[in-house]
RNA sequence: GGCCCCGUGGCUCAACUGGAUAGAGCGGCCCCCUCCUAAGGGGCAGGUUAUAGGUUCGAAUCCUAUCGGGGUCACCA
């Protein structure tokens, strides 16, 4: 149930009346006409910029037709006042009663106030995390992890069908030079002295992999040139990869439905086929790349190769799909990973990359429009660099010394719930200061603490109003008498719940899951200063002992305030406290 | 040099994709536990939204240029 939505609809229906009367053309476009709150609730709960959007086709003065309009407004049965305001706002307050009804509606709907069928089951794909197969996770990989599986939740309680899933890049040269290091390690579980040269992984995660492949084959392999165990090693340690990088996504309560193998694409002619698609198309040519512009770029010499004609499709500049010496390029596979979504049946494709990602993002978007004739919209997330700090100073990672941060460490230290909300309590596209030491010494002054510490302040109370026999399932709490809840301090609560329905979709449709953790910590704000309110005036407190339905109007108001905030916490995956 | 992202109080970030007097948290200063959880509440100070133009009823948001910061640039994945 979302009340800004139905106000549009009676206010599109009064403009409708009015072009029935001639007053607007009867061919008038209504949709940019939008119902909002306004930003500051002096100005009434909700405000309509239709007069502005429409003065100019009928050539009135912006607050002339808001006249028009307003007057035609007032009559309606939920709306007790309507004001003109600025250059031609239409300000709308509805009547308490309206509010009242909305508190009750969530009490019955319970935790499906908010969701909707915006999606109409359509199938998407949100393509997450997708780390190489080489060691655990870090820190790098957690926010598009947090981002991505947030995301997945939102779009699922907004009516989408969704599948999470995880490509796993084991097709390259890279599982080769990991196996390699596996190798070494294992010749060192049997006191061999060995060199991590240049191009090895060093990192000690190996070590467990190793003996675990020690205690398996035995000495098998240990005195024998690579292509003895090459292929065999390559499938082990990218298993043990896999099982590493589960569990890390299982500290997140991260669990995906598919993990596609990059690797069962060769020889599957999968990749063959994509190419064809675009061939059949005229996008594949051979051809010689200009070198990169302005960029020093001593190695490059001028090479014949098979080219995507994505320029055709949005690209800067056509990207190659075979190398010189007529394999793929990683880019091959991709493609054809991307066209297998699309005959997988996926509506909506949704990929989430790092930042040092962007340069894909233009190909990738060419190729999929190429490959569905521009059917199948694919969006690109890219989650900006998380920068790492320790009291204030930047903390330097460095591959080669291998002291990266784990995202298990950084679980490990400071929970799930922080890890999860303070990720998602920024913009995708903005840079993440993380300062480990600020979350860990100061972690009550988190957000997560605050939306979590109004969540248990009324569980308490509802709690104590148990013990004072008041029922409180949601059923008897819809059925009491909320017309008695007539404070500004209540009622703007409840206003803030109303708005629960919009954020959500209107995250859902941008793809921003920051929007519900601002939000929750706004509606805990308000929770908290009713809360404070009670110190000066004990008739706004919840638990009123000399009047039991009173009790039971302001505990109706409390466990709707508490609906909404579990509902948002789960969507960004974080647990609601009980108790604190 | 090309492309992508960012630039908003001392610091970290919002701002409902063009709306009204740009909002929070931290830090600073001042108040509030005889009271449902003070991990909280109330108040004060702090801004020419990097700069310069443009578009229009209206710009932090869109366009152009400039300046800063980050990322990325064919035979790696």
């Amino acid at each position: 149930m979302n009340l800004f939505t139905h106000v549009r609809e009676i206010v599109i229906e009064v403009l409708k009346e009015l072009s029935a009367q001639s007053v607007l053309p009867t061919d008038t476009d209504f949709s940019n006409i939008t119902v909002e709150p306004p930003k500051d609730s002096r100005h009434g709960d909700m405000s309509t910029n239709a007069a502005m959007v429409l003065s100019k086709s009928v050539e009135v003065k912006p607050r002339e037709l808001a006249q028009i309009i307003s007057e035609a407004l007032s009559p309606k049965e939920i709306i007790s006042s309507v004001d003109i305001a600025g250059p031609g706002f239409i300000n709308i307050t509805l009547s308490n009663s309206s509010w009242h009804g909305l508190l009750s509606a969530i009490l019955m709907s319970g935790v499906n106030f908010g969701k909707s069928g915006m999606g109409s089951s359509q199938k998407v794909n949100v393509e997450f995390v997708s780390a190489n197969p080489t060691g655990p996770l870090h820190v790098g990989h957690t926010r598009g992890a947090v981002f991505g599986d947030a995301l997945a939740n939102l779009l699922a309680y907004s009516g989408y069908d969704v599948t999470r899933e995880y490509y796993i890049n084991d097709g390259g040269s890279q599982v080769d030079v990991l196996a390699r290091s596996i190798f070494l390690r294992y010749q060192e579980a049997f006191g061999k002295e060995v060199v991590f040269e240049e191009g090895t992984y060093p990192g000690d995660y190996l070590i467990p992999i190793a003996k675990a492949l020690k205690e398996k084959v035995g000495d098998l392999y240990l005195n024998k040139s690579e292509d003895n165990w090459l292929p065999e090693l390559r499938n082990f340690a990218v298993e043990a990869m896999m099982d590493l990088i589960r569990a890390d996504l299982d500290l997140l309560g991260i669990e995906m439905d598919t993990f596609f193998s990059e690797k069962s694409l060769y020889g599957s002619g999968k990749i063959e086929a994509a190419l064809a698609r675009l061939r059949d198309n005229g996008l594949i040519y051979k051809g010689v790349l200009e070198p990169p512009k302005g960029k020093k770029a001593d190695d490059w010499e001028p090479r014949e190769q098979t080219l995507f004609k994505s320029t055709e499709h949005g690209d800067d500049v056509d990207r190659p799909v075979l190398k010189s010496d007529g394999s793929w390029t990683y880019f091959a596979p991709d493609i054809a990973y991307h066209f297998d979504k699309i005959s997988r049946g996926f509506d909506i494709l949704i990929d989430v990359f790092g930042a040092d990602h962007g340069g894909y993002v233009k190909r990738m978007k060419a190729a999929v429009s190429a490959l569905s004739s521009g059917e199948v919209p694919l969006d690109i997330k890219l989650c900006q660099l998380v920068k790492l700090y320790q009291n204030g100073e930047p903390f330097k990672m460095s591959k080669r010394a291998g002291n990266f941060v784990m995202l298990r460490d950084l679980v490990e230290q400071v929970g799930p719930d922080v890890t999860r909300f303070v990720m998602l309590t920024r913009k995708n596209d903005a840079a993440l200061d993380f300062d480990f030491q600020k979350v860990l010494e100061q972690s009550r002054e988190n957000p997560v603490f605050y939306v979590q510490y109004a969540h248990a302040r009324i569980k308490s109370v509802i709690r104590k109003a148990e013990a004072l026999n008041v029922d409180t399932s949601d059923d008897a709490l819809s059925e009491a008498n909320l017309s008695s809840l007539t404070h500004a301090s209540e009622l703007s609560l409840i206003k803030k719940l109303a708005e629960w329905p919009r954020i959500v979709e209107l995250s859902a449709r941008l793809y921003e899951p920051h929007r519900l953790a601002f939000y929750l910590f706004d509606l805990s704000s308000e929770l908290h200063s009713h809360w404070g309110k009670g110190v000066e005036n004990p008739h706004l407190r919840f638990l009123q002992s000399d009047d039991m339905p009173m009790t039971k109007s302001k505990i109706a108001l409390a466990r709707a305030v508490s609906i909404v905030i579990s509902s948002g916490l789960a969507i960004l995956g974080v647990q609601p406290a009980e108790k604190m």
